[in-house]
DNA sequence: GCAAATCCCCCATGAATTGGGGGGTGGCCA
DNA sequence: TGGCCACCCCCCAATTCATGGGGGATTTGC
């Protein structure tokens, strides 16, 4: 039997999803709260196996509701179900560990799908919202040609300035002169059209080369 | 009428997708390769809506060829088809711009289902694939406390540091004296625990910061 | 009110970084 | 065999950074 907590500040809609849970024998609704305050408590008294959490609620908001719920340490699996798809609100709920991510548009059965999925180790969510999560991630991802023409060697110098070296440590991991490490970070500042150490890091760790 | 593009290797699971296509009347298979060589030509040649890629290809993979499309500036529907959900392939797949990835166990109706979503601008995934995108991309979470407790200004400073200022032009920027950013500089250090502008710049992008 | 935090400024020294130049080797390929 | 590329090494000069001190002014919360 799975239990579930439902944050909702809509009545109507959340006493609809509790007549459609009792007329599945696998999900039970167990309890409902108008907002997110002391959510983390209220997970901690009830002990659900999955949370629904709509983000747009008075006082304290789904995104607040599920940062407190991850803070107190709870793994518990959050299902965001919200109109919002907007990349900001996708987003955060990944940043912050949502288990998937429903539209109230979709149809009720799917939501109960979802929280089977959910349950079964998946990560439920409408493939409009995981468009959005691919093109959120995919563009930082892109790497620059600039960082494709890096040498072998020109590669493990920067991994090195990344991890905080300085020229004579660098040089020393790599047992090569104090020069040689000059000259290919000379050709690396060139390839990135960069000047300096930190912007080499920045651009580096932006474009996942380390 | 949707075309679509497959590349397989396996000749009877292409052969069953085709049949399985033969029976709609909204989507037709156009061509079947079976491995991924010039992708970027047949895609051109065709221009398909949607193409269909298996990863594990002889001579040439999937990711590879999903690259070259990509390279080659074709903005095509891609979706990936296979049995490989391991993190490595999800994350290049999305990396280099999939539209989807969908598991060669997943029945054969709901890879015409996922075509379709696709279409529809959705990026259809099987649940499994979609915890491990999250995954994935929720890790960065765990800010350390360090950073948390920076003051706004000294997250200012730090800020510019990353877009690869000087101390000079981030002073200018800020306008305060060389002598101030010093003063912010070293107590980012302190915080932070490093000792060179190029490591607080990695912490700072690491941990998110910024 | 007062401490604590934050922000602003200054001096000085030594170390590190940067930009420019100059060498050389070995491997690969037309 | 000559050109190209990656890799290794060296010198000089100017700039920037790191670190250690020393001041004050202003807001913030108890």
């Amino acid at each position: 039997m799975v239990r579930v907590l439902l944050f909702e500040d809509n009545n109507d809609l959340a006493e609809s999803l509790g007549e459609l849970m009792k007329d599945t024998d696998d999900i039970r609704l167990i309890a409902h709260f108008t907002n997110a305050q002391k959510a983390e408590k209220h997970v901690a008294f009830h002990h659900p196996d999955v949370v629904l959490m709509d983000i747009d609620m008075p006082v304290e908001n789904g995104l607040q509701g599920l940062r407190a719920i991850r803070t107190a340490g709870s793994g518990v699996l959050v299902l965001m179900f919200t109109v919002h798809d907007d990349n900001e609100n996708v987003f955060q709920a990944i940043c912050h560990g949502a288990s998937g991510y429903l539209l109230k548009q979709t149809a009720p059965e799917k939501i109960l799908e979802g929280i089977r999925e959910a349950i079964s180790g998946g990560a439920p969510m409408t493939p409009s919202v995981a468009k959005k999560v691919l093109t959120l991630f995919a563009q930082p991802f892109k790497k620059s040609e600039d960082l494709q023409t890096l040498t072998a060697r020109e590669h493990d110098v920067l991994s090195l300035l990344v991890r905080g070296q300085s020229y004579k440590m660098a040089a020393a991991q790599l047992e090569v002169g104090l020069e040689t490490l000059r000259f290919h970070i000379k050709n690396i500042y060139t390839k990135l059209h960069v000047n300096s150490k930190s912007e080499a890091v920045a651009k580096a760790l932006q474009n996942r080369v380390v």
